[in-house]
DNA sequence: TCCTCGGATGTAAGCGCTTGCAAGGTCGGT
DNA sequence: ACCGACCTTGCAAGCGCTTACATCCGAGGA
């Protein structure tokens, strides 16, 4: 930056109110300094300008399961807006106790980030404490944190949409396939949508049937599961609504290996969900990442910013995986 | 740091060396600062050490397509190991013109990073050129550069297994999918794979054909234009060798939806493939990333590190998506 | 003409660490 | 008892910027 000052011949301190746009330069002084920046092909080194003005121009994001498809659309759509207003983005995996432990144990992000963006995680009070001591603006996607911003849709809203479209299909006998992770711990949408499953068809009218609802991991395999025991009941169900597509795409190939028939619908309408024919209700998932970046960005610039929270529309997605209850059941008979 | 140098009585190099595990501090110092530390629950300011050590503790990533499934496995890989030494990982997504113009433009990750991880990139010899300017050790996932480091698997003997897989079930007409991106431009992968293809029918005696070949945009869409296209041909395939499985998927799709019956073989093994008894050459992708960081990281540690090839095995995974010649044709017939 | 005021620059003190160098101590060898 | 080697620790000079504050200057206003 010293080159940059002596050969533009002012001090380190214009080239630095230059480089970054401050308006009491003037055009002349600026054109100097720009050029001369140039000619060097200088670069401010951005560690330095982190130190000396205490903003890291860092967001960190947590995420559970960084590899799935739903987390991966999130991660994309944030890192999108960030990266155009060239902010860092680090990105936690905290999948398992190991890693989640080590992440409140020694909290890496303090000093470190401007802002924090968490997706769909449980957290204990104490962890939301410990996230809260940071200091920096939180923005929540798929969760509510206290005292954060948040971006999701109404999980429970669109969950009891799915079982409608059952019950109007005439299906009385209705599963659902839920998950919980390695800690034992359900995800907040799983409760959230586990309980309109289940409020939704109290609502109709219908008893409660615990064996119906089957918790497994996450993912392909647990719904192929999840599917299989459903079939081994005496009364299987002939309906069954799973917590996401991914499940889904398991019970269908559960259901195609058995060569049984039963309607399925899924959430979130992954992008191979068009191809298995499966009725789902779509999430924008990439814009909510979009849209809570968008936040942050807000919050980290004003400094009064007070949560925001950020309501996304759901869509019912009609495909050939659910049919009215009737059909099925005579062909199977 | 002042404060807890205080604390335990020593100065603020002790504390430094003591944080940093140098091997030059007694152990009852050692334990002092730790306690002391410990109990003003105090960290590092990253930034800080940063600029007074001149390394940054990040390595850039840059990938093409950040959302699609293979380069998130290999994202997730490489996380996990530099998350587990500490280092963090900077990701830019360079998929179309403005974002890598904008990025070699400004070449953001000068004196930003002390280590470079490309993923299955096209590059111009200007672009690399810049990116050895860095100073800083680069490996390549899925594509060579010249000076860098390299994880990869044979494209072109897996390419060939997957045509010799359709040549021994006696398919002579064999199509083949292949990709192009935003700027018109083959990634090397496509490259290799439609090359290997080419060649390895002609060693099989069988002539070239043109109108076999079909490029479209990767994805789903991709594939299932693509097969409806070489479905019009006069005189079909029967078979088609897809350079990616979401390609295939497509294409899978596109026979369900005609009641066409051509055999398709995949490349990669996508978490889905098995769901929908794709034929596949599978690689292990998540293991790619996990191998790149760690060569990555001694590039970093060793100062003499001259770069390394490592050449990872591919398997042929038999499912139903591939049969023998003539039983559909007679079935056909 | 003198004074005030605001805008354009320069000065220099940090930001919170790391690290080369030097100082002080310990210990074994002679 | 003395010396050198080695280990532990402290000192202080940066790392490359930002920014509060001081300075300077020309333009208006009285």
């Amino acid at each position: 930056m010293e080159d940059v000052a002596r050969l533009a011949g002012v001090s380190t301190a214009t080239v630095s109110r230059t480089l970054r746009g401050l308006p009491n330069v003037s055009d002349e002084t600026r054109d100097r300094v720009l050029q001369a920046a140039a000619s060097l092909s200088y670069v401010v080194s951005p560690i330095a300008s982190r130190l000396a003005s205490g903003r890291t121009h860092t967001v960190g994001v947590i995420v559970p399961y960084a590899s799935r498809w739903f987390f991966g659309q999130i991660v994309a759509g944030a890192e999108s807006v960030l990266r155009e207003h060239s902010l860092d983005l680090l990105l936690y995996n905290l999948g398992d106790i190991p890693a989640r432990q080590r992440f409140f144990g020694a909290l890496p992000l303090r000093r470190r980030v401007d802002a924090v963006l968490t997706v769909a995680m449980q957290f204990t009070d104490a962890e939301i404490a410990d996230l809260l001591s940071l200091g920096v603006p939180i923005v929540a996607v798929g969760h509510d944190v206290p005292g954060a911003g948040c971006v999701r849709i109404d999980d429970s809203a669109a969950a009891s949409t799915a079982v409608q479209h059952l019950l109007a299909l005439g299906h009385r006998r209705i599963g659902m396939i839920s998950t919980y992770n390695d800690q034992s711990m359900f995800l907040p949408v799983a409760h959230a949508r586990r309980r309109a499953y289940a409020e939704t068809l109290a609502g109709a009218g219908i008893p409660m049937a615990e064996e119906l609802i089957v918790s497994v991991p996450h993912g392909l395999d647990g719904g192929e599961q999840a599917m299989r025991r459903l079939l081994t009941l005496a009364d299987p169900p002939t309906a069954v609504f799973a917590e996401s597509d991914e499940l889904a795409f398991g019970a269908l190939s559960a259901l195609r290996r058995t060569g049984r028939h039963v309607s399925v619908i899924g959430f979130d309408d992954h992008e191979l969900s068009a191809l298995l024919d499966l009725t789902t209700v779509r999430q924008r998932v990439f814009e909510q990442g979009v849209l809570a970046a968008g936040m942050l960005r807000r919050a980290m610039t004003a400094g009064d910013w007070t949560p925001e929270e950020l309501l996304m529309p759901t869509t019912l997605v009609l495909r050939a995986s659910t049919w009215p209850v009737a059909i099925r059941t005579a062909e199977a008979g």
